[in-house]
DNA sequence: TTGTAGGCGTTATCAT
DNA sequence: ATGATAACGCCTACAA
């Protein structure tokens, strides 16, 4: 790891110019099959790999596209970091830019020292993909008028791109099979934190398949589990002290109605005989937990996909009309309902 | 999103030339308060943001850490894609990159073109992480030629810094707990895919165990389960079908665990009263199954921490002494293995 | 097919 | 405290 060799050294030793060097490595064209071995040779026994900061400026394309996440833990929530579906939106990310010869570049945010990284990793990429709550609303302008911005949430700002879930169809689409396919009617929805826009959407989502059932929605939840397992217990220990056994627990995410199993296994009732139970992310102890709960899917790693094939097609072309994408959930029918056996998973109603 | 502006046209709308406009945004000195204020005004007003290529090439420094991992799933391997562990690792390794200024770029290697994506990646940053198995020796050795590299796993080439994790000794503990607490003499391992050093570690250690307790050791794990819950199933079943009931069922990770459970009772019988059985990870479901599985922990997010800090250390002291990192893993008892209750959890051994 | 040379946007050295 | 002005390493017309 002496000094990194430059194309010079690169030219000087195959015996060309450096611009015969730049197109052989660009793959491009222009150039004897004589010439491109010679200076393969050459880049080869030298060990050059070409500066990407001297690419990007002279391309200006960086070949590089950002992706920003909230890390929640310095904000004093009860959420462990950062959601842990973030992890499955870097995955898509990743996997779509690295198909489409881009590399992704990651950083989370966290509080106020947010704006700097924020502004930050805005000079080093092409684009950026921005996940919900990790920038402040004017931050966000102000890099998205220096270069193509995306936003993952459930709604953006006008002009800005933006890829998010159908929450409120997928919470639907459980209540709905509650209801028409095991006939409950009193159901209860415990909430995540109050300001929460998933939280939120979920809940408009409770309502409105109570609504079309004919049935009176509330119109706040009726209990708050701020999205983490103990919430969750707490929740519905303290609905069962309160009020009459619902018939089903809607739980706004998985933690929570996991909890809620512990609670109503302590309360001593079956669940789903007694009661049922759902949740919402189809996380992986879903399946292992007894029973294995009914839930929604979220396409978290194909919505990181589709971010970052966005920006990129906007890099492109600045000026095409604003993207406004929103990928369908998927009903995971397990035990917790009350169905028997794993049913075919079925699509989230739009909306 | 018009066109980005430059160094230039701050200089120019703040009546100073770019050098001063350079030094009060590099936070450096040498200037007046009143310059520092219209040259932030100007960029503000512009919304400039400084180009990363032009600086990574003028400084020779990008300001970016890169982290290279497998995606196996490309391999026709058993898991799902990567291993979720690399999650973790991603999360400290940004974490670390954060803290110190830095950004960090991820890329996952498939097949055959992770060569050249290696290469790419390799341009674009000042010192780079890599994931046991995402690269070829050779590979690797070239781009240590070039910039700092880092490997995460459990041995590396002659002069390349290493980060890993103490397999061997967090099997070790689960091991001895079994013998020493449970009393537990026929003991069985159930093995991850045949040539993954992780699990040849792993069962490096339960023999270790074993010798240390006057127990004579198998040469071979009793049974295979390529690391996945379906495998650790049938590895189960299989070993049910032909040999004494063990007192215990050493897995190589929770997924195996978890798929013995499911067999067991598929057999009926009773962990752990019939029969003990381990795992490690420390994965998520581990909490949440019945029964609550011991295992073992694995600092994957401080990996990740440790892995960037020693790169960025080096970048800066290129010809410092090769670093060779071994974290600690961290026994979790919990029903499993026979405990009644959560006990505290200890260190495993080292080595 | 190949070479020449200017330019990309910042930083850093040397003056002033 | 501030300004000129070379680098920095590569790409890309424009020529030849």
């Amino acid at each position: 790891m002496v000094e990194r060799s430059t194309i010079y050294e690169v030219a000087r030793r195959s015996g060309v110019s450096t611009a015969t060097v730049s197109r052989v490595m660009d793959n491009g064209t222009g150039f004897s099959a004589t010439t491109r071995e010679r200076v393969r040779a050459a880049a080869r026994e030298l060990g050059w790999v070409p500066s990407g900061s001297a690419r990007g400026l002279a391309k200006r394309r960086a070949g590089i596209v950002g992706l920003l996440f909230p890390d929640l833990s310095s904000e004093g929530e009860a959420d462990a970091e950062s959601p842990l579906y973030v992890d499955q939106v870097i995955r898509g990310a990743e996997r779509a830019a690295t198909a489409a010869g881009d590399a992704v570049l990651i950083a989370a945010t966290r509080g106020a020292t947010g704006r700097d990284l924020a502004f930050s990793v805005a000079g080093k990429v092409d684009g950026l993909v921005v996940l919900a709550r990790s920038l402040s609303d004017e931050d966000l302008a102000a890099i998205a008028a220096t270069i193509p911005v995306l936003l993952l949430a459930d709604r953006s700002p006008h002009g800005v791109d933006r890829v998010g879930v159908d929450n409120r169809g997928g919470m639907r689409a459980v209540v709905e099979h509650l209801i028409a396919v095991h006939g409950h009617r009193d159901l209860v929805f415990v909430a995540g934190p109050p300001r929460s826009p998933d939280s939120i959407e979920r809940f408009a989502g409770f309502r409105a398949a109570l609504t079309a059932a004919g049935l009176t929605p509330p119109k706040k939840p009726h209990a708050q589990g701020g999205f983490t397992e103990h919430g969750g217990a707490r929740a519905v220990r303290q609905l069962l002290a309160e009020r009459e056994r619902p018939d089903a627990v809607v739980c706004g995410n998985d933690e929570m109605a996991i909890g809620a199993l512990a609670a109503l296994r302590d309360a001593r009732l079956k669940v789903p005989a007694d009661i049922a139970v759902t949740g919402f992310d189809d996380s992986t102890s879903t399946r292992h937990v007894t029973p294995p709960i009914t839930t929604v899917r979220q396409p978290m790693r194909e919505l990181g996909e589709q971010a970052v094939r966005a920006v990129l097609a906007r890099i492109v072309a600045r000026d095409a009309p604003t993207h406004q994408i929103v990928l369908p959930t998927e009903l995971v029918v397990r035990r917790s309902c009350g169905c028997r056996s794993t049913a075919t998973p079925r699509r989230g109603k739009q909306g």
